[in-house]
DNA sequence: TGGTAAGCGAGACGGTACGTCCTGTCTTGCA
DNA sequence: TGCAAGACAGGACGTACCGTCTCGCTTACCA
């Protein structure tokens, strides 16, 4: 009852986000634009507009919506296999197709446009790490972890290879590697055996 | 006498490029237009086509001949005081203005356009990985580092966090943020001290 | 009240073609651009091609625009009189300033663009002609003219040698040389008097 | 011997004018260029321009260089008949393809450009008058045409038609057509049987 | 229940840039 | 030395989208 008003427009919400991500794998994020999306979607030009202030942010919205209750840590008790199974989900999300290609290009886009950057790092990056820096602060809470351990570098140092791989390199990110990440961070690779 | 042939091709080819430079300083790269570069330099679209592609393709070229000579590693003896000394040198550059949001841009467009991605790579990144590969591999025949010392990881748990700053969480890169890195990577972060 | 839907767009319409004429008289029909008419007219270059497929077209009705309840014929009993009034209204508009050189090049364009011959023809070219052979056809029905008399033909004798003079010879028009292909045609040139 | 100079800008020459028949043919006068002319002859522009002013002066010379010794009146001693003659062989020549198609669009070209207008009066109209008109005086002096017979304007009459029907109309022309204006000529359409 | 306003599709509009084509001039390098 | 080859500045082409703006039509809520 009380989500029947507005309902329309969310009809009309969820239509434009489909439609948006439906056309981004087919033709690439590159190459599509808000009239096509209009168009395709039956829609005029003038309600995506209302919605969103531009292509990324149509983006942003549309990939986050794929995104809902995923990714959430698991608490084990044990952080380094929680840590790995978090991030084994999150690259199989993010760095496979269909989501892959257009969260590259989402990244693409906020380099460009800092609204997008901002939006992208308000609803996601920051929230996700912020995540692993608790999980992690639950660690060293628990003893696990020395109480000295940086978390933020550690986020950093966990994230950041994976990002370069992912976006600088442009090679497929393995569990394999992911793993080797986790070890060299929690053991380091000394500079004497 | 030898460059006498050329010259002319070679002037507008610099000419474009310092134009190129001079208004994505102004104005920044995603607002820039071949068409406003071609006009700014007095020089027909044409010629601006003849000899790039794309607009990422002009300005990978552009930022490129700007870093002619640098980034070279030391090799004093000391593989830490050299990457420290390299890396502290690369973020002056390439994280500064008035390069840094220019090639925050194009690695942005290289996310959009993989032929830019090609090149970028092709061009910068692996060869400059290569040197720090190159640099580690000398440490570890002379015995500074363990002889399983994993190369290729160690360049990307160097590189990957100040990226994953720099374009994800889009702050400034900071000395004290490099040493930090460096020294995890060497030292660990290991769960127990 | 009833044309108040449409209004604007008729507005744009009136005012691009307008212009076209304005700034043909200005530099003439041969160095005009659509793009120029569109900037001077403050109109965007596709509401132009919006309406119109070619600078032609454009031109064909701009031209008849100005044409309105022109041109045509009286009918005050005396056929030759009749003709020599009209055809001289005809060559007064047609072959003189501003419409003469205008229109001049427009026919240049039919003879290279066969939709704009078309197009021609069909709104111009030919109601004036039928126009001429009705009021041929009145005569002959009153027998004025002789049954047999061939109306296409004498259209033909009428309009030719001054579309000759005009167009090939490219000399101006006179009253006089009107007189003289009249007279010829209802009088014939006989080899023997 | 004394052709053996310059019989290689000859060749040039020839070559061009060759090409440029052969591909206004192919494509049309009005989609041609003088730089695809150039490169289908293998001749650089440069060597186009030197000789040729303009794409229309190029073409005219190009068809008046089919022309030669075409379009000579014969004077059997009936003007009428000679008449005929003539003008049946100059539209087979001029009025059907492959030639057609090319004078008209020339014609075209000539309301474009005054420089293109007066070459083809000075090279082609005016001297192919100048003959009709001799004809006609010869006619006149030996009696066959009254003393104050208007050879300008029986020119006008016979030429005038044939170039509105083919030009304006845009109809093929017959033989017959030309048949009626002749008669029509000489014997007038008179108002009164 | 009828009136009214909000949302909507459709798409026109002024702009900007695209990437292409051709013009007429100007090198360059081969023969 | 004369030419093909084609680079060059410039201008226009016709197209694609941008973000804004009317236009009527459809709903759905209120009075």
């Amino acid at each position: 009852m009380s989500d029947k008003r507005g309902s329309r427009a969310a009809d009309r919400t969820e239509a434009i986000m489909r439609t948006a991500l439906e056309l981004g794998e087919e033709i690439g994020y590159a190459k599509l634009s808000i009239e096509a999306v209009a168009t395709r979607a039956g829609v005029g030009k003038h309600t995506v507009y209302r919605r969103w202030s531009s292509k990324g942010a149509l983006f942003l919205d549309s990939l986050l919506s794929l995104n809902e209750a995923h990714l959430d840590y698991p608490d084990t008790g044990d952080v380094i296999a929680d840590l790995r199974q978090q991030i084994h989900a999150a690259i199989n999300l993010l760095d496979r197709a269909p989501v892959g290609p257009l969260y590259r290009a989402l990244i693409g886009e906020a380099l460009l446009n800092p609204q997008v950057a901002a939006a992208l790092n308000d609803h996601f990056i920051t929230p996700q790490a912020e995540k692993t820096v608790a999980r992690l602060k639950a660690a060293r809470d628990q003893g696990q972890l020395s109480p000295d351990f940086d978390l933020d570098l550690a986020m950093g140092i966990l994230s950041g290879p994976l990002y370069f791989q992912a976006l600088i390199i442009q090679k497929p990110l393995t569990h394999e590697y992911v793993d080797r990440v986790i070890d060299a961070l929690f053991t380091g690779m000394g500079p004497r055996p």
